[in-house]
DNA sequence: CTATTAACTGACCGGTCGGCCAATAATAAT
DNA sequence: ATTATTATTGGCCGACCGGTCAGTTAATAG
């Protein structure tokens, strides 16, 4: 509805004590965020093909033509949230790959660093999810996202080198293997949930796969010490 | 349209040598089969939420009322789908397993076995992509699929009792490990593909991914020469 | 041959979809 | 103060959605 000076005054309801100022009565960016919000959720929860731009407009409180207006067609709205949500991955993910110290444990650190954000962000596994299950001639990888794999090369070629990690392996396969642990056990998760007999508590199992995880990866990437060259 | 006898003649056009014994004037088998295998295609290649049984009809020549009249609702329809699918699915790998001797090697085995198979049954991948991205209260595990894992479970037990396997792993999260290595690398083949520079052809590359994804895996779960205990 | 059943068809329903458009109101520019 | 811009609204469109229904035709049981 928003009716904005018809019929209430400015500053009707004292309830609203934060809206009266970040809800102005013309906000275009707040807007945009409100519609990017409420796309957001339920994109990722029910998918592209099954969220109307009607619902979107229902959640974030504004008009269907509103969104249009912002975003012009349903596709441009979820590329904008695909956008929006995967600079933000990148950038956290860029963050924590330069911050790590090319230790002996980097690869371990990075393989719970990425364990723990999954767990923490389930978001990102389902937006992964709808990301695979796109048709398949639409799917590319981003700029961001070959220069994350790149980085990740240098410092295994380095620790190669170094000789703490096999040289009898490909980074690039290292890499996805890495990745490919933490992110198939929360894809994965519900169904695991579900199999699983109840007699054990949730978070307990994620730690003794993490635990598990981590024993076959590190002791298969890692460098034998009777290494013969 | 399939107007049976009304205007064309009964054997009418004699390129269609097969179809004259096989699509009988009226075989509800074959309809069915039919729309399964036209829902199936068109299911898994834009999901069901941008999969209407106005396409499906199309795709298998009947009308959408016999698509309700045999399968009810999109709804049923989707799940018949499923079900055949997974059927064949859990028979096929239940086989495999069965099969596979308790021998040195049997790990190995199954992981390559498994790489094989999604290899060649892309459909099967995008199956499980739709799975994954289901409401995630509806998510719960199949019969069929929980005697998998037992089977699985049961086997890597034995392994680890003659000590050809690490015994401080769970032969749960074994598997899960097993299973996400090669299903991973399917479910992101295409964007894998869209990264790396194209100096190399797509064959080799799943080779060598599956080399070193043999090598990570196997030698970090296998039991260790000088194990203490 | 007849009656019953079931496969199958075409027309139709209310509802929702994505998107467009003219009108309006708040803001920014002059 | 006037103008230009743009954020915002409600109404509307044709298309298509999933689903129903009455009727027709082929297979089948008696």
């Amino acid at each position: 509805m928003a009716i904005y000076l018809s019929d209430t005054p400015p500053k009707a309801s004292p309830e609203e004590e934060e809206s009266a100022d970040l809800r102005r009565r013309r906000d275009p960016e707040a807007t945009r965020k409100a519609i990017l919000d409420a796309a957001e959720d339920l994109f990722t929860c029910h998918g592209p093909a099954a969220t109307s731009i009607s619902q979107v407009a229902r959640r974030a409180e504004v008009t269907k033509s509103l969104i249009h207006h912002h975003f012009g067609s349903k596709e441009e709205l979820w590329q904008a949230v695909q956008d929006r949500h995967f600079k933000e991955y990148f950038d956290l993910q860029m963050q924590l790959l330069e911050q790590s110290e090319s230790t002996e444990t980097l690869l371990e650190e990075s393989l719970v660093a990425y364990f723990r954000f999954l767990q923490n962000d389930p978001k990102s596994v389902r937006f992964m999810g709808w990301r695979f299950v796109e048709e398949e001639d639409s799917q590319c990888a981003a700029d961001p996202e070959k220069q994350l794999f790149e980085i990740g090369i240098r410092k295994i070629q380095e620790a190669q080198e170094e000789g703490r990690i096999r040289r009898d392996l490909e980074p690039f396969f290292i890499i996805k293997t890495l990745i490919a642990l933490p992110f198939s056990w929360f894809q994965s998760h519900c169904l695991t949930l579900s199999m699983v007999d109840s007699e054990i508590d949730g978070p307990s199992l994620d730690e003794r796969y993490l635990r598990d995880m981590v024993k076959i990866f590190f002791e298969g990437v890692r460098a034998p010490r009777d290494e013969t060259e």
